[in-house]
DNA sequence: GTGACAACTTACCGATCGTAAAATAAATTT
DNA sequence: AAATTTATTTTACGATCGGTAAGTTGTCAC
């Protein structure tokens, strides 16, 4: 057997239509927003094929099942939001540390006001053990953690971020902007602030940053 | 119809049992957890009643149904917090405000750890509108909201907490406390912090203070 | 056009859901 | 001890759950 006989038995004859796509686009948009308000168990299948107009058997056709849904919606809303962050870091240079900082915050807020399910999603997976959690620890908020906490310590280093562990630090911004963002309903009913509103997530940008990175940007010289 | 009478007729002839009560504590804390693990939709009442270790038609009996359980549930946590809450403040004089910031933010650690579910609750809750968001809203979460946030504004007159939207600070707090406990699965694996060690926890709340009060203590004549 | 396969529709299975009602056990009053 | 109230247990029902099998329609290569 040659190399391409194997190609082709691997690969499926006929290529995927337009409309298989359209309707897996609908199921990934439905479960989102699905898994994010009523969590893994919480959601069933039938409901997310309702939200998405489709028929809910074809769910187990493109998907398998319901876990394997599951972690196509979460790889789609941690690939997107990688792919805006890492983008939106491509533009700030390597020299101006706190720069840095400001846009992964505001990257982070502007990200999380479109898809609140970016921080949902964590919320729902992190209260109890389970094999989804660890899937979305290795896959995805590892890899992240590990990038910015690196830069934090380098910032600290020199004075831009107050001296605690890098650690924490790092989390408790994480949930000062997604976290707040996922409990954007409550804060208007609460305490009257709207995080639709551009201004006032602007406000909580700007306020994540005079809080956690009170220090001077250092001359790059 | 006497004074005696009416009293009488008000309360029940008979005296509630004491296995009643257990069962209904049971019940109450076998809910916290479930429902704090899954949310409302997620949470079975058959779930609830095998981790109380009892049959599942006493729900009914004892709460009217699944609703009324999670109100009744939901009451319990944010009762027994308040109790808390204000059995610490008071001793705190009102001349040393830093000193009552620095108590909130570690009673508020200290009983989300023990009681992880009072953040998870609310944030179940917040992920889509409904009537038990409401509720929550109006019979625990504003009250609270109202008094913290007129003492926070207090504390921004003297100089002791930054400048800025004292609804959004509170919230900011709030989240660095109550959201990364709610997370602390999650932590331990991505981070490596163990928010059940009693040294991480102290060292979250002093990194808490220091970024979110950083004003010295005016000296009180 | 005409097979051949991808995509979708319909129907159904066993299990579990919330809740109600009936039957039984236990505790209290008379 | 008998009667009565409270607490629990048992049974059952209709609805919905995740998943599967079989049949139907749509689409592409030839």
């Amino acid at each position: 057997m040659d190399a391409q006989t194997a190609a082709v038995a691997e690969k499926p004859q006929r290529k995927q239509q337009q409309r298989s796509i359209v309707t897996q686009q609908k199921l990934l948009d439905a479960a989102i927003e699905a898994f994010s308000e009523n969590g893994f168990k919480g959601t069933s299948t039938r409901d997310i094929a309702d939200r998405a107009g489709v028929h809910h058997p074809l769910i187990t056709y493109h998907f398998k099942n319901k876990e394997q849904l599951w972690r196509a919606a979460a790889d789609r809303i941690f690939r997107e939001f990688n792919i805006s962050l890492v983008k939106a870091m491509a533009e700030i240079p390597d020299e101006q540390p706190k720069a840095k900082a400001e846009t992964f915050v505001r990257t982070y807020l502007q990200y999380s006001r479109n898809q609140p399910a970016l921080h949902r999603i964590i919320l729902q997976e992190a209260n109890y053990p389970s094999e989804r959690l660890d899937w979305l620890v290795e896959n995805h908020l590892k890899p992240l953690f590990d990038e910015v906490h690196k830069a934090l310590v380098g910032m600290q280093h020199i004075g831009v971020v107050p001296p605690g562990s890098a650690a924490l630090l790092f989390n408790m911004i994480r949930v000062c902007a997604g976290g707040l963002v996922a409990l954007k309903l409550e804060l208007k009913q609460t305490s009257g602030i709207d995080l639709d509103s551009d201004e006032q997530v602007a406000e909580l940008a700007d306020l994540i940053i005079r809080v956690f990175f009170p220090g001077e940007q250092p001359r790059p010289d």
